[in-house]
DNA sequence: ACCGTATGCCAACACCTGTTGACACGCCAG
DNA sequence: CTGGCGTGTCAACAGGTGTTGGCATACGGT
Protein backbone atom coordinates (compact mmCIF):
# COMPACT_ATOMS: atom_id res chain seq x y z
CA UNK A 1 0.00 0.00 0.00
CA UNK A 2 1.27 3.26 -0.95
CA UNK A 3 1.42 5.28 2.41
CA UNK A 4 -0.92 8.55 1.81
CA UNK A 5 -1.76 10.72 4.43
CA UNK A 6 0.63 10.64 7.40
CA UNK A 7 -1.31 13.56 7.76
CA UNK A 8 2.57 14.89 9.16
CA UNK A 9 2.18 18.92 8.22
CA UNK A 10 5.42 19.50 6.29
CA UNK A 11 7.31 22.66 6.14
CA UNK A 12 7.33 22.63 2.61
CA UNK A 13 3.19 22.39 1.96
CA UNK A 14 3.07 26.16 1.24
CA UNK A 15 6.25 25.86 -1.57
CA UNK A 16 4.11 23.08 -2.74
CA UNK A 17 0.58 25.22 -3.04
CA UNK A 18 2.72 27.84 -4.89
CA UNK A 19 4.21 25.79 -7.01
CA UNK A 20 0.35 24.23 -8.01
CA UNK A 21 -1.16 27.30 -7.93
CA UNK A 22 1.97 28.88 -10.75
CA UNK A 23 1.28 25.69 -12.82
CA UNK A 24 -2.10 26.03 -13.01
CA UNK A 25 -2.12 29.81 -13.90
CA UNK A 26 0.81 28.82 -16.40
CA UNK A 27 -0.66 26.16 -18.14
CA UNK A 28 -3.66 27.78 -18.47
CA UNK A 29 -2.33 30.62 -19.94
CA UNK A 30 0.21 29.10 -22.20
CA UNK A 31 -0.58 25.35 -22.81
CA UNK A 32 1.63 22.58 -21.70
CA UNK A 33 4.79 23.23 -24.07
CA UNK A 34 4.56 27.26 -23.58
CA UNK A 35 4.21 26.68 -20.33
CA UNK A 36 7.71 26.12 -19.22
CA UNK A 37 9.21 24.97 -15.69
CA UNK A 38 11.12 27.89 -15.23
CA UNK A 39 8.73 30.37 -15.52
CA UNK A 40 6.29 28.07 -13.05
CA UNK A 41 9.33 28.36 -10.40
CA UNK A 42 9.63 31.86 -11.23
CA UNK A 43 6.40 33.05 -10.58
CA UNK A 44 6.21 30.96 -7.16
CA UNK A 45 9.82 32.44 -6.38
CA UNK A 46 11.74 28.87 -5.97
CA UNK A 47 14.21 27.36 -7.64
CA UNK A 48 13.28 25.28 -10.82
CA UNK A 49 14.98 22.35 -9.39
CA UNK A 50 12.52 22.42 -6.44
CA UNK A 51 9.71 21.67 -8.90
CA UNK A 52 11.57 18.48 -10.08
CA UNK A 53 11.96 17.24 -6.50
CA UNK A 54 8.20 17.92 -5.48
CA UNK A 55 6.61 16.72 -8.56
CA UNK A 56 9.35 14.72 -10.58
CA UNK A 57 8.66 15.80 -13.64
CA UNK A 58 7.09 17.91 -15.67
CA UNK A 59 4.49 15.68 -17.31
CA UNK A 60 4.12 14.45 -12.96
CA UNK A 61 3.47 18.45 -12.65
CA UNK A 62 1.09 18.41 -15.01
CA UNK A 63 -0.58 15.85 -13.85
CA UNK A 64 -0.74 17.54 -10.13
CA UNK A 65 -2.05 20.38 -11.61
CA UNK A 66 -4.85 18.94 -13.16
CA UNK A 67 -6.43 17.33 -10.96
CA UNK A 68 -9.91 18.28 -11.08
CA UNK A 69 -13.86 17.22 -9.93
CA UNK A 70 -16.43 18.94 -12.31
CA UNK A 71 -18.47 18.80 -8.99
CA UNK A 72 -21.74 18.22 -10.82
CA UNK A 73 -24.97 18.74 -8.55
CA UNK A 74 -27.31 15.60 -8.27
CA UNK A 75 -29.65 15.50 -11.20
CA UNK A 76 -31.98 13.46 -9.78
CA UNK A 77 -32.77 16.44 -7.42
CA UNK A 78 -33.50 18.39 -10.21
CA UNK A 79 -36.50 18.94 -12.03
CA UNK A 80 -36.62 17.18 -15.57
CA UNK A 81 -37.36 20.22 -17.28
CA UNK A 82 -34.26 22.20 -16.11
CA UNK A 83 -31.74 19.96 -16.47
CA UNK A 84 -30.10 21.77 -19.47
CA UNK A 85 -30.20 25.35 -18.12
CA UNK A 86 -29.08 23.96 -14.90
CA UNK A 87 -26.13 22.38 -16.14
CA UNK A 88 -25.02 25.22 -18.44
CA UNK A 89 -25.12 27.75 -15.52
CA UNK A 90 -23.07 25.04 -13.11
CA UNK A 91 -20.20 24.68 -16.22
CA UNK A 92 -19.93 28.19 -16.50
CA UNK A 93 -19.86 28.76 -12.59
CA UNK A 94 -16.83 26.43 -12.55
CA UNK A 95 -15.32 27.20 -15.65
CA UNK A 96 -14.69 30.89 -14.52
CA UNK A 97 -14.36 30.04 -10.60
CA UNK A 98 -11.17 27.56 -11.53
CA UNK A 99 -8.80 27.85 -14.42
CA UNK A 100 -7.69 24.55 -13.74
CA UNK A 101 -10.41 23.70 -16.61
CA UNK A 102 -8.83 25.76 -19.03
CA UNK A 103 -5.59 24.53 -18.40
CA UNK A 104 -6.62 21.39 -19.21
CA UNK A 105 -8.39 22.23 -22.64
CA UNK A 106 -5.34 24.32 -23.54
CA UNK A 107 -3.31 21.37 -22.83
CA UNK A 108 -5.68 18.73 -24.40
CA UNK A 109 -4.99 20.37 -28.12
CA UNK A 110 -1.47 19.06 -28.42
CA UNK A 111 -0.52 16.94 -25.00
CA UNK A 112 -2.38 13.31 -25.69
CA UNK A 113 -1.76 13.18 -21.95
CA UNK A 114 -3.96 15.85 -20.86
CA UNK A 115 -6.47 15.01 -23.79
CA UNK A 116 -6.31 11.29 -21.50
CA UNK A 117 -7.38 13.02 -18.71
CA UNK A 118 -10.17 15.09 -20.26
CA UNK A 119 -11.94 11.95 -21.67
CA UNK A 120 -11.82 10.69 -18.40
CA UNK A 121 -13.59 13.61 -16.72
CA UNK A 122 -16.30 14.03 -19.44
CA UNK A 123 -16.66 10.29 -19.89
CA UNK A 124 -16.78 9.43 -16.02
CA UNK A 125 -17.82 11.94 -14.39
CA UNK A 126 -20.36 13.71 -16.63
CA UNK A 127 -21.24 10.11 -18.50
CA UNK A 128 -22.12 9.04 -14.10
CA UNK A 129 -24.47 11.78 -13.69
CA UNK A 130 -26.38 11.51 -17.38
CA UNK A 131 -26.76 7.84 -16.22
CA UNK A 132 -27.99 8.89 -12.67
CA UNK A 133 -31.45 9.68 -14.38
CA UNK A 134 -33.38 6.90 -16.15
CA UNK A 135 -32.78 7.39 -20.06
CA UNK A 136 -32.07 4.47 -22.28
CA UNK A 137 -28.47 2.70 -20.66
CA UNK A 138 -28.05 2.60 -24.83
CA UNK A 139 -27.85 6.23 -25.48
CA UNK A 140 -26.34 7.78 -22.22
CA UNK A 141 -22.47 7.87 -23.70
CA UNK A 142 -23.85 9.02 -26.53
CA UNK A 143 -25.87 11.97 -24.55
CA UNK A 144 -22.97 12.68 -22.55
CA UNK A 145 -20.92 12.87 -25.36
CA UNK A 146 -23.08 15.33 -27.41
CA UNK A 147 -23.19 17.36 -23.85
CA UNK A 148 -19.71 17.41 -23.82
CA UNK A 149 -19.00 18.72 -27.63
CA UNK A 150 -21.21 21.37 -26.74
CA UNK A 151 -20.04 22.33 -23.65
CA UNK A 152 -16.31 22.43 -24.21
CA UNK A 153 -17.73 24.20 -27.58
CA UNK A 154 -18.76 27.06 -25.28
CA UNK A 155 -15.45 26.65 -23.37
CA UNK A 156 -13.52 26.87 -26.10
CA UNK A 157 -15.14 29.59 -28.07
CA UNK A 158 -15.75 31.30 -25.09
CA UNK A 159 -12.44 31.35 -23.07
CA UNK A 160 -9.80 30.06 -25.20
CA UNK A 161 -10.07 31.18 -28.96
CA UNK A 162 -12.24 34.18 -27.42
CA UNK A 163 -14.81 34.63 -30.14
CA UNK A 164 -15.85 38.05 -28.80
CA UNK A 165 -19.76 37.30 -29.82
CA UNK A 166 -19.88 34.49 -27.36
CA UNK A 167 -17.13 36.67 -25.06
CA UNK A 168 -19.84 39.45 -25.02
CA UNK A 169 -22.81 37.07 -23.99
CA UNK A 170 -23.87 37.83 -20.84
CA UNK A 171 -23.93 34.41 -18.45
CA UNK A 172 -28.22 34.63 -18.74
CA UNK A 173 -27.85 35.21 -22.14
CA UNK A 174 -25.69 32.19 -22.94
CA UNK A 175 -27.77 29.73 -20.68
CA UNK A 176 -31.10 30.84 -22.65
CA UNK A 177 -29.45 29.84 -25.87
CA UNK A 178 -27.67 26.76 -24.72
CA UNK A 179 -29.86 25.58 -21.88
CA UNK A 180 -31.76 23.79 -24.27
CA UNK A 181 -29.85 22.68 -26.12
CA UNK A 182 -28.06 20.49 -23.72
CA UNK A 183 -32.06 19.59 -22.42
CA UNK A 184 -32.64 18.16 -25.98
CA UNK A 185 -29.55 16.15 -25.81
CA UNK A 186 -30.13 14.97 -22.60
CA UNK A 187 -33.76 13.73 -22.71
CA UNK A 188 -35.08 14.42 -26.37
CA UNK A 189 -34.27 12.55 -29.53
CA UNK A 190 -32.56 13.29 -32.90
CA UNK A 191 -34.48 14.97 -35.98
CA UNK B 1 2.05 47.18 -56.03
CA UNK B 2 3.55 43.70 -54.49
CA UNK B 3 3.60 41.14 -58.13
CA UNK B 4 1.34 38.77 -57.53
CA UNK B 5 0.89 35.88 -59.68
CA UNK B 6 3.27 36.78 -62.50
CA UNK B 7 2.08 32.92 -63.30
CA UNK B 8 5.82 32.30 -64.37
CA UNK B 9 5.89 28.73 -62.92
CA UNK B 10 9.39 28.38 -60.90
CA UNK B 11 11.03 24.90 -60.69
CA UNK B 12 10.59 25.15 -56.90
CA UNK B 13 6.85 25.00 -56.99
CA UNK B 14 6.98 21.35 -55.86
CA UNK B 15 8.97 21.69 -53.23
CA UNK B 16 6.58 24.41 -52.01
CA UNK B 17 3.66 22.13 -52.08
CA UNK B 18 5.86 19.06 -50.48
CA UNK B 19 6.37 21.82 -47.82
CA UNK B 20 2.84 23.12 -47.09
CA UNK B 21 1.73 19.51 -47.38
CA UNK B 22 3.68 18.07 -44.46
CA UNK B 23 3.51 21.31 -42.56
CA UNK B 24 -0.27 20.77 -42.37
CA UNK B 25 0.06 17.28 -41.54
CA UNK B 26 2.09 18.03 -38.67
CA UNK B 27 0.63 21.12 -37.74
CA UNK B 28 -2.59 18.77 -37.43
CA UNK B 29 -1.17 16.22 -35.79
CA UNK B 30 1.42 18.31 -32.95
CA UNK B 31 -0.03 21.79 -32.73
CA UNK B 32 2.04 24.28 -33.70
CA UNK B 33 5.08 24.28 -31.05
CA UNK B 34 6.03 20.79 -30.86
CA UNK B 35 5.72 20.73 -34.98
CA UNK B 36 9.22 21.23 -35.59
CA UNK B 37 10.49 22.85 -38.92
CA UNK B 38 12.83 20.22 -38.94
CA UNK B 39 10.29 17.28 -38.98
CA UNK B 40 8.58 19.35 -41.52
CA UNK B 41 11.55 19.41 -43.66
CA UNK B 42 12.58 15.73 -43.15
CA UNK B 43 8.90 15.04 -44.62
CA UNK B 44 8.95 16.84 -47.22
CA UNK B 45 12.88 15.51 -48.41
CA UNK B 46 14.63 18.72 -47.87
CA UNK B 47 16.62 20.59 -45.54
CA UNK B 48 14.97 22.61 -42.98
CA UNK B 49 17.08 26.07 -44.20
CA UNK B 50 14.70 25.65 -47.75
CA UNK B 51 11.72 26.18 -45.45
CA UNK B 52 13.02 29.47 -44.05
CA UNK B 53 14.01 30.67 -47.67
CA UNK B 54 10.49 29.75 -48.96
CA UNK B 55 8.57 30.64 -46.11
CA UNK B 56 10.37 33.10 -43.81
CA UNK B 57 10.36 32.18 -40.52
CA UNK B 58 8.26 29.36 -38.75
CA UNK B 59 5.30 31.44 -38.25
CA UNK B 60 5.24 32.41 -41.78
CA UNK B 61 5.14 28.66 -42.74
CA UNK B 62 1.96 28.45 -40.64
CA UNK B 63 -0.04 31.38 -42.05
CA UNK B 64 0.59 30.09 -45.70
CA UNK B 65 -0.58 26.31 -44.15
CA UNK B 66 -3.31 27.86 -42.48
CA UNK B 67 -4.86 29.65 -45.37
CA UNK B 68 -8.55 28.14 -45.32
CA UNK B 69 -11.68 28.75 -47.11
CA UNK B 70 -14.56 27.31 -45.62
CA UNK B 71 -16.64 27.18 -48.76
CA UNK B 72 -20.04 27.42 -47.52
CA UNK B 73 -22.72 26.95 -49.78
CA UNK B 74 -25.27 29.65 -50.59
CA UNK B 75 -27.72 29.63 -47.72
CA UNK B 76 -30.04 31.43 -49.22
CA UNK B 77 -30.48 28.66 -52.23
CA UNK B 78 -31.23 26.32 -48.71
CA UNK B 79 -34.86 25.35 -47.88
CA UNK B 80 -35.01 27.68 -44.40
CA UNK B 81 -35.76 24.17 -42.56
CA UNK B 82 -32.94 22.24 -43.51
CA UNK B 83 -30.13 24.95 -42.72
CA UNK B 84 -28.58 23.71 -39.68
CA UNK B 85 -28.74 19.84 -41.20
CA UNK B 86 -27.08 21.51 -44.51
CA UNK B 87 -24.55 23.33 -42.19
CA UNK B 88 -23.70 20.50 -40.46
CA UNK B 89 -22.94 18.16 -42.95
CA UNK B 90 -20.98 20.36 -44.69
CA UNK B 91 -19.00 21.15 -42.15
CA UNK B 92 -18.25 17.43 -41.38
CA UNK B 93 -17.08 16.98 -44.77
CA UNK B 94 -15.23 19.69 -45.17
CA UNK B 95 -13.24 18.86 -41.48
CA UNK B 96 -13.00 15.65 -42.84
CA UNK B 97 -11.67 16.18 -46.38
CA UNK B 98 -9.06 18.69 -45.43
CA UNK B 99 -6.51 18.67 -42.27
CA UNK B 100 -6.02 22.05 -42.21
CA UNK B 101 -8.66 22.87 -40.01
CA UNK B 102 -7.58 20.15 -37.54
CA UNK B 103 -4.28 22.29 -37.66
CA UNK B 104 -5.94 25.76 -37.40
CA UNK B 105 -8.15 24.17 -33.98
CA UNK B 106 -5.19 22.33 -32.46
CA UNK B 107 -2.81 25.58 -33.06
CA UNK B 108 -5.27 27.71 -31.84
CA UNK B 109 -5.67 26.33 -28.59
CA UNK B 110 -1.83 27.54 -27.78
CA UNK B 111 -0.73 30.04 -30.70
CA UNK B 112 -1.85 33.32 -30.40
CA UNK B 113 -2.02 33.98 -33.89
CA UNK B 114 -3.21 30.93 -34.82
CA UNK B 115 -6.76 32.09 -32.70
CA UNK B 116 -6.49 35.30 -34.20
CA UNK B 117 -7.16 33.36 -38.05
CA UNK B 118 -9.98 31.00 -36.14
CA UNK B 119 -11.64 34.36 -35.23
CA UNK B 120 -11.13 35.69 -38.63
CA UNK B 121 -12.33 32.66 -40.51
CA UNK B 122 -15.94 32.35 -38.47
CA UNK B 123 -16.13 35.79 -37.65
CA UNK B 124 -15.74 36.28 -42.13
CA UNK B 125 -16.93 33.80 -43.40
CA UNK B 126 -19.56 32.02 -41.03
CA UNK B 127 -20.69 35.45 -40.37
CA UNK B 128 -21.17 36.73 -43.70
CA UNK B 129 -23.08 33.38 -44.18
CA UNK B 130 -25.07 34.17 -41.55
CA UNK B 131 -25.99 37.25 -42.47
CA UNK B 132 -27.39 36.21 -46.21
CA UNK B 133 -30.59 35.23 -45.45
CA UNK B 134 -33.02 38.18 -43.43
CA UNK B 135 -32.82 37.64 -39.51
CA UNK B 136 -32.12 40.56 -37.41
CA UNK B 137 -28.94 42.29 -38.14
CA UNK B 138 -28.30 42.57 -34.43
CA UNK B 139 -28.17 38.72 -33.45
CA UNK B 140 -26.74 37.47 -36.46
CA UNK B 141 -23.43 37.77 -35.02
CA UNK B 142 -24.41 35.91 -31.79
CA UNK B 143 -26.22 33.21 -33.91
CA UNK B 144 -23.35 33.15 -35.98
CA UNK B 145 -21.34 33.02 -32.61
CA UNK B 146 -23.48 29.95 -31.46
CA UNK B 147 -22.95 27.81 -34.78
CA UNK B 148 -19.01 28.49 -34.33
CA UNK B 149 -19.44 27.01 -30.60
CA UNK B 150 -21.27 24.11 -31.00
CA UNK B 151 -19.37 23.22 -34.75
CA UNK B 152 -15.87 23.82 -33.07
CA UNK B 153 -17.17 21.77 -30.00
CA UNK B 154 -17.69 18.84 -32.25
CA UNK B 155 -14.87 19.26 -34.31
CA UNK B 156 -12.93 19.38 -30.88
CA UNK B 157 -14.42 15.85 -29.02
CA UNK B 158 -14.41 14.48 -32.74
CA UNK B 159 -11.03 14.84 -34.41
CA UNK B 160 -8.54 16.62 -31.32
CA UNK B 161 -9.53 15.28 -27.90
CA UNK B 162 -11.73 12.16 -29.63
CA UNK B 163 -14.47 11.61 -27.00
CA UNK B 164 -15.06 7.66 -27.62
CA UNK B 165 -19.31 8.14 -28.08
CA UNK B 166 -18.56 11.36 -30.70
CA UNK B 167 -16.07 9.32 -32.57
CA UNK B 168 -18.13 6.74 -32.67
CA UNK B 169 -21.13 8.28 -34.04
CA UNK B 170 -21.67 8.07 -37.96
CA UNK B 171 -22.15 11.06 -40.18
CA UNK B 172 -26.31 10.69 -40.03
CA UNK B 173 -26.27 10.29 -36.68
CA UNK B 174 -24.41 13.06 -35.69
CA UNK B 175 -26.40 15.20 -38.47
CA UNK B 176 -30.00 14.04 -36.61
CA UNK B 177 -28.46 14.76 -33.08
CA UNK B 178 -26.89 18.67 -34.21
CA UNK B 179 -28.41 19.83 -36.97
CA UNK B 180 -31.70 20.91 -34.95
CA UNK B 181 -29.43 22.69 -32.38
CA UNK B 182 -27.70 24.77 -35.25
CA UNK B 183 -31.32 24.74 -37.03
CA UNK B 184 -32.30 26.43 -33.53
CA UNK B 185 -29.04 29.00 -33.22
CA UNK B 186 -29.98 30.23 -37.00
CA UNK B 187 -33.49 30.91 -37.04
CA UNK B 188 -35.12 30.24 -33.57
CA UNK B 189 -34.77 32.00 -30.38
CA UNK B 190 -33.62 31.79 -26.54
CA UNK B 191 -35.37 30.10 -23.74
C1' DA C 1 29.15 26.63 -75.05
C1' DC C 2 28.61 29.93 -71.56
C1' DC C 3 27.23 32.33 -67.45
C1' DG C 4 23.91 34.02 -64.10
C1' DT C 5 20.66 32.54 -61.18
C1' DA C 6 17.57 29.53 -58.90
C1' DT C 7 17.71 25.57 -56.05
C1' DG C 8 19.51 22.77 -52.60
C1' DC C 9 22.73 21.11 -48.73
C1' DC C 10 25.94 21.71 -44.83
C1' DA C 11 27.65 23.51 -40.70
C1' DA C 12 27.15 26.51 -37.29
C1' DC C 13 25.09 30.17 -34.28
C1' DA C 14 22.76 31.54 -30.04
C1' DC C 15 19.27 30.35 -27.22
C1' DC C 16 16.11 27.72 -24.49
C1' DT C 17 14.48 23.30 -22.69
C1' DG C 18 13.94 19.55 -18.96
C1' DT C 19 16.74 17.52 -15.82
C1' DT C 20 20.63 16.44 -12.52
C1' DG C 21 24.05 16.53 -8.79
C1' DA C 22 26.69 18.93 -5.48
C1' DC C 23 26.63 22.26 -2.05
C1' DA C 24 24.73 25.65 1.77
C1' DC C 25 21.44 26.91 5.36
C1' DG C 26 18.25 26.20 9.23
C1' DC C 27 15.02 23.65 11.80
C1' DC C 28 14.26 20.09 15.32
C1' DA C 29 15.13 15.82 18.06
C1' DG C 30 18.61 13.75 21.06
C1' DC D 1 25.23 21.67 21.86
C1' DT D 2 25.20 18.59 18.08
C1' DG D 3 24.05 15.82 14.71
C1' DG D 4 20.81 14.69 10.78
C1' DC D 5 17.43 15.77 7.67
C1' DG D 6 14.31 18.71 5.25
C1' DT D 7 14.42 22.76 2.39
C1' DG D 8 16.39 25.57 -0.93
C1' DT D 9 20.13 27.48 -4.35
C1' DC D 10 23.67 27.22 -7.92
C1' DA D 11 25.88 25.66 -11.87
C1' DA D 12 26.02 22.67 -15.37
C1' DC D 13 24.75 19.10 -18.79
C1' DA D 14 22.91 17.17 -23.00
C1' DG D 15 19.78 17.78 -26.35
C1' DG D 16 16.63 20.30 -29.28
C1' DT D 17 14.96 24.81 -31.31
C1' DG D 18 14.52 28.55 -34.99
C1' DT D 19 17.49 30.79 -37.82
C1' DT D 20 21.63 32.24 -40.72
C1' DG D 21 25.41 32.42 -44.14
C1' DG D 22 28.36 30.16 -47.25
C1' DC D 23 29.15 26.81 -50.70
C1' DA D 24 28.03 23.42 -54.40
C1' DT D 25 25.26 22.23 -58.39
C1' DA D 26 22.24 22.17 -62.23
C1' DC D 27 19.00 24.49 -64.92
C1' DG D 28 17.71 27.80 -68.75
C1' DG D 29 18.25 31.77 -71.59
C1' DT D 30 21.60 33.73 -74.87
Amino acid sequence: MTDTAPARPRRSDATRAAILRAARERFAADGYERATIRAIAADARIDPSMVMRYYGSKEGLFAAAAEFDLRLPDLTRVPSGQLGETLVRHFLDRWEGDETLAALLRAASTNPGAADRMRGIFADQLGAAVATFGTDPETTARRAGLVAAQILGLALTRYIVRLPPIVAMPPAEVVGWVGPTIQRYLTGSPD
